[in-house]
DNA sequence: GCGACAG
DNA sequence: ATCTTGTCGC
């Protein structure tokens, strides 16, 4: 699949926070959510030694979660890692990871924030509105807000707030582990967000497509370099 | 000015 | 994110 944005990513970090500015009011907070039959999961890893990103999306049948795709795609690492501005290191990657899809989804969870970031514009968010599909944001740890400790059972969480505005939610996939931070990215209303993580959680903290995804471009990573190491 | 700060 | 030893909890 192939965005509909079509903007710069050669751009220095305050062109990259108007250009932010300008996208925003792009994302739809409102559900307007296809039939669900395929979702994505998709995550980025770097190689520092090739300065290289390195970008991997696994599709998945909904809701039974068989596996029926995986892509990967690299790009080389041109932005610097700055809170804030974290799509503007990955999206490349990733975008030409989705190029290389076969069955697009109709739904893409992302290891990163969507809405709950300070211009509301997170990875999520960037990836959803580029790519026109619903987007969830799930991140380990927090970049803004302020919240409460949530349930420590399954599927307990506290809203996530900024001032008087809720960002997102801070919800428990599994009883006893450090929670998930979910945020809208784009056609999925909160309340739905929430639900879909938990819909795809098992055993584990992170959501089971983000945690394939990562699985997976760190094994793509393994074997490039050790394919480089010998060459 | 100082602290916070996704991956 | 990535690097990286010993250590803590189940």
């Amino acid at each position: 699949m192939k965005p509909v944005l079509a903007h710069s990513w050669d751009v220095t970090p305050a062109q990259a926070r108007q250009i932010q500015l300008e996208l925003r009011d792009r994302v739809e907070l409102e559900g307007r959510e296809r039939k669900l039959h395929r979702i994505a999961g998709a995550d980025a890893a770097l190689d520092l030694q090739a300065g290289r990103v390195i970008a991997g999306v696994v599709i998945y049948r909904f809701p039974d979660l068989v596996e029926i795709e995986r892509v990967w795609a690299e790009a080389p690492l041109t932005f610097p890692y700055i809170p804030g501005l974290l799509s503007f290191r990955e999206m490349p990657a990733i975008l030409a990871a989705f190029e290389k899809v076969h069955e697009p989804p109709d739904l893409i969870y992302y290891d990163g924030h969507g809405y709950a970031h300070p211009r509301r514009f997170g990875i999520a968010c960037h990836l959803g509105v580029a790519l026109d599909r619903p987007a969830i944001g799930c991140a380990k740890s927090r970049l803004i807000g302020r919240h409460e400790e949530p349930p420590a059972k399954r599927g307990g969480w506290t809203p996530l707030e900024d001032g008087e505005e809720t960002i997102g939610a801070v919800l428990r996939t599994r009883a006893g582990v450090k929670p998930v931070y979910v945020s809208q990215g784009h056609r999925v209303r909160l309340g739905r967000a929430i639900e879909l993580v938990l819909a795809v959680s098992d055993g584990y903290r992170i959501p089971r497509p983000t945690r394939d995804a990562d699985h997976f471009v760190e094994s793509v990573k393994r074997a490039r370099c050790a394919s480089s190491g010998q060459a």
